[in-house]
DNA sequence: AACTTATATTGACATTGTCAATATAGCGTA
DNA sequence: TACGCTATATTGACAATGTCAATATAAGTT
């Protein structure tokens, strides 16, 4: 919200337009949903020409892909955060995949957008490496746990907790509303104690 | 591919179109994916005009919907099929995360179809009715294996194995490709370690 | 000042979802 | 059997969208 009217700083024409756009967007998407996101509108909404966009990016794709990139940049911020918040390897480990699914829940639209599929594949993608990121701070967080951890196999051990944090997460987002998934705090209660059984384990021994 | 074009049956005028466009929308996407899906391409493969459809569907969203609504039917009978192939509760519960990541390895497209969430949302949807009953699988697994767990919370449990699952199915089918999810042993073998993991928990005792 | 290049606009095009008006076929009933 | 009713299908429109080509305009360079 700061960079958009005031000083036309480094860029030519009619201001930095490739921000603008970025921002409209964004504001559209969390009016209208993923769904009714439009192209033309957010032109409009940036007071330019239907085909003004096209100079910044080369389609629709690539809008969103930038806005996907940028949401899971948030994302990986977002677990930086968690767990610097925390002393013990242990308890950073659960906070974050309650970070993971409260970002989920305060910021659907941006979730959704990392996670819709019309993105560009292939493994060198903007989004892919943003995703690396986000997963690295996991990777690293549980090497920090790694005597307190029941396997050698980190990759695996990593792979299980994003999976538990990314299916409860897609699960609050999408899912159908319960009584838990309606406020912040039921949603946090929600994942902590699936991320203690996470960490416990399913079975007795 | 079976009540498509023989016997008329007990429908009307042209044949039972309701069927026919399902039909043609499930190879439809199959073809072209998710995104590329169009009503007016359905109604074109079923042979009728781009109107047709809206005499069986209120709208695209319906359509879809019940795409979806079958897709989840055949979920649920994968787990089912997972739980009654084996004998104890304990490897059911863990067949039942490989048969759910299973599933979205070879219907990449039904599963996506499944979780897009331009699905009417609210609790009486008959996709959401669709995705109690799958869920429900899961739930009685867990209730018979309940004295060889680690809590009484059943609920919890069983929420943390479906979020498990179901996260690593959306890496697998959405995230980016890697040696392990690029054919059927290797998705198997992460889902099998993945679930296991799950059970075991991750933390040493 | 003239030229080049980056950026914006205008106007088109095919395609899509949807609706209203119209046609047609199958059914029960007189 | 003929009639009419209702379910189903077609046709033709409409506004909206993503995208492109042609054109304009401003910025920066020489």
């Amino acid at each position: 919200m700061s960079t958009s009217k005031k000083m036309p700083s480094k860029t030519y024409h009619h201001g930095n337009l490739r921000q603008v756009l970025l921002e409209a967007a964004q504001t559209l998407t969390a009016e209208v949903g993923i769904d009714g996101f439009t192209l033309r509108e957010v032109a409009r909404r940036a007071g330019v020409s239907h085909a003004a966009p096209y100079n910044h990016f080369a389609d629709k794709t690539a809008l969103v892909e930038a806005l996907a990139v940028h949401a899971f940049q948030e994302l990986a911020n977002a677990l930086r955060i968690a767990v610097n918040k925390h002393a013990t390897p242990l308890s950073a480990l659960e906070e974050i995949g309650v970070a993971y699914v409260r970002f989920a829940y305060q910021h659907p639209n941006e979730f959704r957008f990392i996670f819709r599929n019309d993105l560009r594949p292939s493994a060198e993608s903007a989004t892919n490496q943003a995703g690396e990121r986000a997963y690295a701070v996991l990777l690293e967080t549980m090497k920090s746990a790694q005597s307190f951890l029941a396997s050698k196999d980190i990759e695996l051990l990593a792979l299980t907790a994003w999976s538990t944090s990314h299916g409860l997460a897609t699960l609050v987002v999408n899912g159908p509303r319960s009584d838990l998934t309606q406020n912040l705090e039921g949603v946090e209660y929600l994942a902590r104690g699936v991320m203690q059984t996470l960490q416990e384990g399913l079975f007795k021994r």
